[in-house]
DNA sequence: ATGTTATTGCAAAAGTATTCTCATTAGCAT
DNA sequence: ATGCTAATGAGAATACTTTTGCAATAACAT
């Protein structure tokens, strides 16, 4: 493994943003600090960084799978959207007696939670 | 507005499944009790219920929307998927203290959860 | 400093989901 | 029963998102 400047920036802005982000945001913010660099380029950093573990998909209701550091969702969270910018936060905390909504007979091994309204930046 | 057979077998499946079905599903489901049916017919009558406001689409995390009467979503509910079969029911209830989780200067006008595991026919 | 070769950029291609064109079929008003 | 025309089937065409081939570039071990 070749620590490009590609792969060095893509880490940085997982580090820096601390949110799930998805490809083509990736390239945007990327393209700011690097002269050039191609959407190829991050997909195949991210099948690579999914590879190694280093991040996890975040799969966002009605959009494409999005990603985090895998550190990051190594705590239990669970995300926020805003329905004005489209950014996708991390959550602390969580809730009880998830498992009362369950019916009989079902199982239960994980669930998801997902918050949306206007965000810090946009309000 | 023409009452068909392929709506009248797509109105039926709503009503008779009572859970968010996808285009496909809905098409293997046709299938089986109409001799021919396309899944263009699909894709337009389900715009179609759109528009009527007779359906709402159902962001499902990782995958694309599926489908499910207005009048069953009227009541506030929620959803389970069973990692086995894929399949995405209804759930009851729901939970207290979410706007807990929300950070400062974050609004909240909606919430989703979805409960992952094996559903009643897997287990 | 140099050589090897992993990585990149670019463009083409592939994979999906969804929509569209158009000739044919079939509701339904008359 | 007939005619008008909305809806369908079939397949081509779109629209995205993601992947790939290949020549050029740039890490980094020596």
């Amino acid at each position: 493994m070749r620590q490009t400047k590609q792969r060095t920036e893509i880490e940085r802005i997982f580090q820096d943003f601390n949110r799930p982000l998805g490809p083509q945001e990736i390239h945007e913010i990327a393209r700011k600090s690097l002269t050039s660099i191609n959407l190829a380029t991050i997909y195949r950093t991210l099948n690579r960084m999914l590879d190694e573990e280093v991040i996890v998909a975040v799969g966002v209701p009605g959009e494409p799978d999005r990603y985090e550091l895998k550190k990051a969702a190594a705590t239990h969270h669970h995300h926020f959207r805003c329905e004005k910018c489209q950014t996708v936060y991390d959550l602390q905390g969580c809730v009880e007696n998830l498992k009362a909504m369950l019916p009989n007979n079902f199982s239960m091994t994980s669930h998801d939670i997902w918050l949306y309204g206007i965000c810090k930046d946009c309000n």
